[in-house]
DNA sequence: CAAAGCGCTTGATCAGGATCAAGCCTGACT
DNA sequence: AGTCAGGCTTGATCCTGATCAAGCGCTTTG
């Protein structure tokens, strides 16, 4: 057990060329004496638990952060009490990006569980990233992936149906995990029904219903937060909303 | 008549130091000198006509564009002939920042109206950027408030009722004409009933009735595209979803 | 000028998913 | 072990906004 926790903490403090999150984060692409530098910059702290957060809505803006182990959401609170969850991050994903316009977070993060996060203080990068143009590339990729995720997250808010965004996020996670070399049809879902709700523009027991309807068509096994994709491929077909007459017949 | 059209085309040709969007648009808070580096590479085609396409989803990515004069609307084509509307552009603002990530463009731009675009190569754009800190600055800062932009669509679509939609898609056009200098209250929508339905996730008849019920309530005028708004702190809390009830009483 | 066609409005009906209301399970705490 | 609270599931009902269906009016075109 203390032997393990040992091995953990080994693990947050291991260097950007050595981490296993090296071709999803910050340093793809770049050269090792580059990565080199970026590491220089980075800083390990120790670990978030559950509830803690990185930042919140209107916290001054000083650094990006990177999911290392663990999961962490971030979403925007609003007056009253609600909130709209932004996205659920994954080992390797970077968090805070919203918030260099205006130097000012735009939302909050919060940790899901027990995790690791690096901490990227955003001057530095700045300043690092103007004398190396491959980083400043990676830094513009990124930015500009997210502006593709959120928009491909417009389309499913604005265009389908609760079972198509039930199906799309399950298979969004499965992608994720396995790029991460984790299982892509056996995980844990580290956030709340609700939290999925809240994400997904659904009420939590719509949420739950549709688990266990996909349950009954055979397409999930779903036991609490332990989920295992039993049929991906017409799971896809869920989420592209076809074929949705018997759903025992596969899409072509 | 003739004589309009030689100062409109003079106007397309002017220089970024000269233009009036420069304090909105990619040279905002450069030095003359950089944005004389700027101004070299940016390119001023003659001027497009509504329907015609900036790109299509899946081009190649070379540039990105920047509204002039006129407006564009960004949409991603579903294989099934529909599609997601993704915002529309007024002059100023930087189109096609999606595309970076996969060098491919993630959505398809179609003018609106006659519109006078800049294309900005986006490679000499980087190389600039490179030497240029303020500049890489401003691009991060740009993408990074696209990414907020897109967040708050998420917070509309997400939990926002069909007339909270309306409301505050009203007033972030009427925010955004006003900063451009034009009128905060009385505006001409480019754009069909269909597509604003679409980009807020709400059917055309919807849409209908939802202009017709504001102006019964003395909210707007509305006479086909001309709109004018009569009581914009009204819609303000209209688009917060205050004071639901009469929709005669100020809301606090 | 007539006719067509598209965009918009308005009315009637329908349905997907929200909301309301229990009850259950599980894990945490005493 | 017993109790409690929060998260989840399931059922019943309601309501917002989609869909279906006309009809209108402006603009375009022959």
């Amino acid at each position: 057990m203390s032997g393990r926790k040992v091995i953990s903490l080994e693990n947050l403090k291991v260097a950007c060329k050595n981490c296993s999150l090296v071709t999803l984060c910050l340093p793809m692409g770049l050269e090792p004496e580059e990565v080199e530098k970026l590491d220089r910059i980075v800083r390990r702290n120790r670990p978030l638990h559950r509830g803690d957060h990185l930042f919140r809505e209107g916290d001054r803006f000083t650094s990006l952060y990177v999911v290392k182990t663990g999961s962490v959401k971030t979403y925007a609170p609003s007056e009253d009490g609600g909130e709209q969850v932004l996205g659920f991050h994954l080992p390797g994903e970077l968090i805070g990006l919203d918030a260099i316009a205006k130097n000012s977070h735009h939302c909050s993060a919060k940790v899901l569980e027990t995790s690791a996060v690096c901490e990227i203080p955003f001057e530095d990068l700045e300043e690092l990233s103007s004398s190396i143009p491959s980083l400043q590339h990676q830094i513009y990729r990124l930015l500009s992936s997210e502006i593709g995720h959120d928009e491909d997250m417009l389309t499913l808010l604005g265009k389908k149906n609760a079972e198509e965004r039930l199906a799309a996020f399950l298979l969004s996670l499965s992608e994720r995990f396995k790029r991460r070399g984790f299982s892509a049809s056996d995980f844990y879902l580290s956030m709340s029904r609700h939290e999925i709700g809240n994400y997904l523009g659904l009420a939590v027991e719509t949420v739950s219903r549709l688990f266990t309807r996909f349950q009954d068509e055979g397409l999930v096994k779903v036991e609490r937060k332990h989920i295992q994709l039993l049929d991906i491929e017409r799971l896809h077909c869920v989420a592209q909303g076809e074929q949705r007459d018997t759903g025992k017949r596969h899409c072509p």
